[in-house]
This record gives C-alpha cells, structure tokens and sequence, in this order.
DNA sequence: TTGATACAGTATCGAGTCGAAACTATTATC
DNA sequence: GATAATAGTTTCGACTCGATACTGTATCAA
C-alpha cells in the first residue's frame, strides 16, 4: 500500500497553509484579511468574464452575501473599483484600482513563494505542476466544482489565427495575454482523458 | 523565462483553497469552522511533543490568544479533552475525545482528496511529493517557520534497533507508529543539501 | 530565600468573517 | 404582463483573529 498520496496531500495542505499565512502577513499592514489580499490577487489575474462578485465567491468558495462584504470593504479602502455591466445591468465588474495595484505591486504576496522553488530544476517542476494539474482536475470532475482555468486546454478555446484568438462560448475575440488570464467558464477539452507534456531532462 | 513556478504556485494555492473548501463541507453538519476541522485533522496526526496548543497555533498559524478560544469550543463541543503535563504544570496536553474520534471518521475530510490522484501513477506522484517537500523546506528555511516533520529526515532521530527508535533531542523512546507522526520539533537532517530519489517514467 | 524574568496558556475587546435568509433590481420565459 | 430566474445587497448571530492584559508555573541569579 503506497502512502505517496497522503503524503501528497499533507504537503499541499502544508503549503497551501503557508501561503495562506504569507497573505495574512501581506495584508497585516493595511489590516487586511488572508482572504482579502487573495480576492485581490484574484482580481489581477482573472480575465473579463471572471471579475465579478459570483465569479470571485466561487473562486474562494464563499457565498454571494459573504463575498459582498469583503467586497465592500475593499471598495472602502479604495483598493478596488465597482461598476455596472453595460449589457446585463444586474452584474457588477470589479477592477484593481491604481492603489490596489500598488499594494499588490509592493507587498508582492506570490514572491517569497516562487523563491521557494528556486533550487529546483524546471523540468522537475513542470512535472509536478502536470501532476496537480490532473489531480485538481480529477478532483474538480468529482466535486462538480467550478474549474477556472485559462484558454489553453479549455474547450471553447478558438485560434483563428497566428496571434488572434476568440471564446466559441461568449464569441469575444481575445487578445494574446487574455488568453492567459483565469476564467470561470473554462471547460476541460476531451473526453475527461486528460493530454499532458511529456518532458524529460 | 520560465512561468511554471507560477502555475506551481496557483496550483497548490487553488487545492489549498478547495481542501478549506473540503474542512469547510466536512465541519458544516456540526457547525464547525474550516479552522476547527484542521485542528481535529492535526490532533490526530501530532506526536506526544506536538499536542499543545503552542505547537497548534504554530502549524495553523495563528496566535496562541485564538488558538486558546478554537481549543475552547472543540472542548465545549466534546470533541477534544485537554489536560495537563505532568512534568510542566504550565503545559496543557491536547487529545482527541472518543466523539471527536468518530468525527474525523464519519466526515473523512481528506477522502476526496486521495481520490483526487487515483489516476495518477505513483511515480508522478512521488515525484511531485520530492519537488513539494524540497519547496517546502526551502520556503521554510527562507522564513524561519517551525518545520512540522515525522521523524524520518529529522536529525535527532536515532535507531537504535531493527524495530527501537529515540528521539536525540528529547531522549524518550519512539515506537514505530509514533515515529510516523508529525513532531513540531523537526529538524532538517544535513547541511541542506537534500538527497532525492531519482525516478523516472 | 527572594526576586526577576521567561514562558504556557487564558480572558477580553473590537473589527471583521461567514452562512443563512430575506430583500432589491434586472433579465428571461412563457 | 405575470412569473421565475439571476446578480447582488442587507441583516443577523455565532465565530475568527490579533492585540493586550492577565494568571500561574518554571528558571535563573544573587
């Protein structure tokens, strides 16, 4: 019997800890919550489909009504900007505002972490990333959970050309480096049978 | 440059963020917070040296003030019994109460989980666990962080027989099992440089 | 001895999290 | 146009969490 995945599973759960609590001490200067310095970071990485409130809650597994405080309170600090949607009037989009762009900018949450991984070889790193990239896939299939995921890989992904791109799911034309933003409609291409890089050294 | 030290990034803060997801279903029935489902997780996992609330608040990062009221309503709810050290009045001993036993059982927060990488062969997996483990310390050594590890790989461990092992720091006896258990006085064996198993497909 | 200091843990306070449920406003369906 | 669905807000109460002050025990120095 092989204890690989428990083992797996603990170190995630580890990691994940740590960087939970690297984002309490991001935000400890600015009194602000682990989960408001991930909303944050969310924000700066999701794509135009995926910077709304519900997009966000399903991101960090709240409710609406939770998701809407903190939302709130970030709005309050002037960390972030609300406005309406133009073609459905319920929805709101959210944007970094030029201030939350400068806290994120300064207190860099994500850079003590990638210097984690600085002694170990690309190629060892790819292959794990591979691994919890399957594995989250299989466990989000199991869980019915929303999938988040950027263009490449996701079904609806269209390339009309060399550099032009476009979602066959909202019919939006995309530009390169919003193809590599996090979206909330992505959808795994295949069968579930997943195709993944193989690399060697 | 290379992004997939970012993409390993976002991937072990996304299942970090679902397995709070996971303590956060598992704890709902009973009302407990995500918090408190890891705290059960950790009691049940922790050595002789690590079930006090120090040690607790250390992995789960907070401070000893919170982790005093989280102990408080886990005793409230009988899922845990405290008591005291014998030879440190000072010291309050942790366990599991035969309820908070079941509890773990019945809701099995980390089942999900481990399904999550059935298809995943268990080389993959071992090497993604090397690559984890070797961030881990890495991330560890650069912020001073309590280690958290089982004895294998710490350098106070001693065998003193085919089935007899100590602990060099503490003195004590360690059985087999024990030896298995996550201990807050870890040390990383070696001068850093980390000895890994090279495997391939 | 007698302090002084360190340490493990508790108590209290206030801002904020969080889910549940009720609510508003807009859009979709029939 | 009525009804239902949807996106988001508000309100409530239990709880988190850090900061600070506190209690009791251990350690160390004269």
């Amino acid at each position: 019997m092989d204890k690989s995945p428990q083992v797996l599973l603990e170190l995630v759960e580890r990691l994940g800890n740590l960087m939970r609590a690297e984002f309490r001490r991001a935000g400890s200067d600015e009194q602000l919550q682990p989960v408001h310095v991930h909303a944050l970071v969310y924000l700066a990485r999701a794509n135009r489909y995926s910077n709304t409130p519900q997009a966000m809650a399903e991101y960090l597994g709240l409710t609406k009504g939770t998701m809407s405080q903190s939302l709130l309170l970030l709005d309050r600090r002037g960390l972030i900007e609300r406005y309406q949607d133009d073609l459905d009037r319920r929805v709101v989009r959210l944007r970094l505002s030029t201030a939350g762009d400068q806290f994120l900018n300064e207190v860099q949450p994500q850079l003590a972490w990638q210097q984690a991984t600085r002694n170990i070889s690309p190629n060892r790193i790819r292959n794990a990333v591979s691994a919890l990239r399957e594995t989250l896939t299989t466990f989000q299939a199991d869980n019915e959970g929303q999938p988040f995921g950027a263009c490449h890989g996701c079904r609806h992904f269209e390339r009309l050309s060399a550099r032009a791109y476009r979602c066959g799911l909202m019919g939006d034309r995309l530009s390169g480096p919003e193809t590599r933003r996090i979206c909330w409609l992505y959808e795994e291409k295949g069968t579930g049978v997943e195709e993944e890089e193989e690399d060697e050294e």
